[in-house]
DNA sequence: TTCCGGAATTGACCTGGGTCAATTTTGGGC
DNA sequence: GCCCAAAATTGACCCAGGTCAATTCCGGAA
């Protein structure tokens, strides 16, 4: 569909710049591993330099072979249904990983598509799970992040208004990009309006009324992609419902009630 | 809530039971394992006699230190969230895990509540952890599992029609019923309408018309919670666009086209 | 600087499915 | 066998959010 000639080709800058240089590394798979460990896990990830807009990381049905860390940029991961309807599925912003649906099956179960250019860590799951087997720290780490994934995605799949969804949405990403460094209430939206939309289960009309609102009632300033979260208390009030591990947060923070 | 009394009774018939002779075993966790590594997975592992209906196996909230197998009966999972609404995330039958979503923070994050007389087999997750690691084939499977678990949890959230929802989740359930060696086309629903509905993001209301439609068509027979298939190819129409591993399987088997 | 095409917004209208309100059904408990 | 409370069904009505149809608003190419 979009221009792919030379996609092969790959920046030699960007091949072999390992974990324990790597900024993202405590939002990452490494988290956690001591340098021994970390050196073990480079030895087998490789970096794939600029993946340009538009342009797919892999696609449903492809046979599953490696994970991928997000190391700048942004990916989105989707389906296409029987009907040819398209289903986004999530977004992935550096430190995370996506292709963890693909292993039970040994194919990948949704396409991963670049927002915007972006570049990314393949770890080949064969030399993974072997190396997952010999650092315990390793096994550990994969098994809670399948588990956040997992636990995100049940929250995820609830039932919850519109606004609730969208104010929740924004919550979860002000968090993410916190966790970066980044200051939390103010957002540039990796996704355009209509991938949003399918996320959120709406038509990209209701996100944009929805923004509006939200704008109307200072809640945020938004001008397109760019988001500025005013009153982060009554973004709360309106997401917490649909918010991923905000409710456990709280509860282990009692002075919050 | 139900009377609670006497909750801590177990009978004694239902303890050391082992995996090896599980009729569930190529169902469940020990999937693939040969003698000896079953023998280490039965040693950690410990039956859970009758939790009977409406009572609880574990809450949201609670320190996580196991996942629950089911052996008979079955299980649903559910979260309470900050306006007091319940949201009904799963069902668990026999040979299902329950349980996982609780891993990465150490506290479970839903409840698990018996629909019927139900027994469980329990996995001290800190032992389980460790047989992980010494034991290859049981951490390829953990993986493959949780995998499937995140892929079947994403088509979940997407965005579908109330027929199609329904369709595809009698779908669901009619395999999952299979594989156990049960009559496709005949199922026995574990749960009321009100938690199918909240599964499925319906009003109990929708689900009870749905299912007076699918049986106008001629699709189901619908007796309460005896529900016969009748016309599954029309089924699969309607509820292909939301099945979980229906599109992959297909793809597989090109004779299908 | 202008032009163009896709993205976003806005308005008018419509509908799938929710809500509310009665019934009916039924599976235990006695 | 009878009773009752909970579960399910059915009907009437309503509304959150979808659909359709114009604009408007950019950002990038030339």
């Amino acid at each position: 569909m979009a221009p792919d000639r030379n996609s092969n080709v790959v920046s030699i800058a960007h091949l072999r710049q390992g974990c324990r240089s790597c900024s993202l590394q405590d939002l990452c798979l490494p988290l956690g591993l001591d340098g021994d460990d970390m050196q073990k896990l480079e030895a087998i990830v490789h970096t794939r330099g600029p993946i340009r807009v538009g342009e797919h990381l892999f696609r449903e049905g492809d046979t599953f072979h490696a994970l991928y860390a997000v190391k700048s940029g942004a990916l989105k991961t989707y389906t296409i249904d029987n009907q040819g309807r398209e289903h986004v599925l999530g977004f992935h912003i550096p430190g995370e990983l996506a292709g963890l649906d693909g292993i039970h099956s040994g194919r990948n179960r949704c396409n991963a598509v670049a927002l915007q250019g972006t570049s990314v860590c393949a770890l080949p799951y064969a030399r993974l799970e072997q190396l997952i087997h010999e650092v315990a720290g390793l096994q550990a780490q994969v098994l809670k992040l399948m588990s956040r994934e997992l636990a995100a995605s049940s929250q995820l799949a609830t039932d919850h208004s519109a606004d609730e969804r969208l104010a929740g949405f924004l919550l979860g990403l002000s968090r993410r990009y916190a966790r970066r460094g980044l200051v939390p209430n103010l957002l540039t939206l990796p996704m355009p309006r209509r991938d949003l939309a399918s996320f959120l289960r709406l038509a990209t009309e209701t996100v944009s009324r929805l923004f509006a609102r939200f704008q109307e009632d200072g809640i945020l300033d938004v001008r397109r992609r760019e988001v500025e979260i005013l009153d982060m208390a009554a973004l709360e009030r309106l997401g917490g419902a649909f918010d991923v591990d905000g409710g456990i947060a709280r509860r282990r923070n009692p002075q919050t009630r």
